[in-house]
DNA sequence: AGGGATAGTTACGCAGAGGTAACCGGTTTA
DNA sequence: TAAACCGGTTACCTCTGCGTAACTATCCCT
């Protein structure tokens, strides 16, 4: 588990990875999560493709283009985050209110 | 997502919920992660406590007796961290090398 | 009377995570 | 010729998460 959180760890990589359900360019994902710095998404985006869960594309055309896909390994992590959202939108009335 | 990393953020939170299969006193939980310091557990039980997933019992003895145990709600999670856990464990070769 | 056990709280400080803004390089478009 | 597009990188700064250490209250045991 420690190690785990080591990997998923920063604030936004499971979020970036729940975007990724689709291979998308950096721009959108840029956009998408404007709340992110796109230093940091770069950051992130780096560190998921050197753990093997992130796969980086680019295309030698001008302007550039770069695609991030998930790979086989970061796929197998969809199904559960769908469950993590699942469980957080069926909070309990008492916590809901908080 | 989002959401669900506010509730789930801190790096320490989802280790703690895991530790949490049974009841356990507070010395218990600080001893089994000695790696958190006492200031910071009692932080994230108090904000795990706020959103229902970790419920506190202080018995009126003396010493004192604090017992900390799983909500319903935080309890649907433990299933999904075994997921978690089982898929960083099935990391493939290309990524356990790094 | 003094010490130990439990479950904290408080004050202080640092490192690192993250934000902002400016800049870059190659090519197309106006 | 200049500007725009894209995907970054770099320097700098801020803020917050976390750690350490000291302190507290209550009761029991010696």
């Amino acid at each position: 588990m420690t190690r785990t959180m080591g990997v998923l760890g920063g604030k936004w990589k499971l979020i970036i990875i729940s975007y990724l359900t689709q291979p998308r360019r950096f721009g959108q994902l840029a956009q998408r999560m404007s709340l992110i710095s796109r230093k940091v998404l770069t950051e992130q985006l780096r560190e998921l493709e050197e753990d093997g869960i992130v796969r980086r594309e680019a295309f030698a055309e001008a302007p550039p283009r770069v695609e991030y896909s998930l790979t086989e390994y970061g796929r197998a992590l969809l199904p559960i985050l769908e469950q993590l959202s699942a469980w957080h939108s069926a909070a309990p009335a008492t916590a809901a209110v908080q």
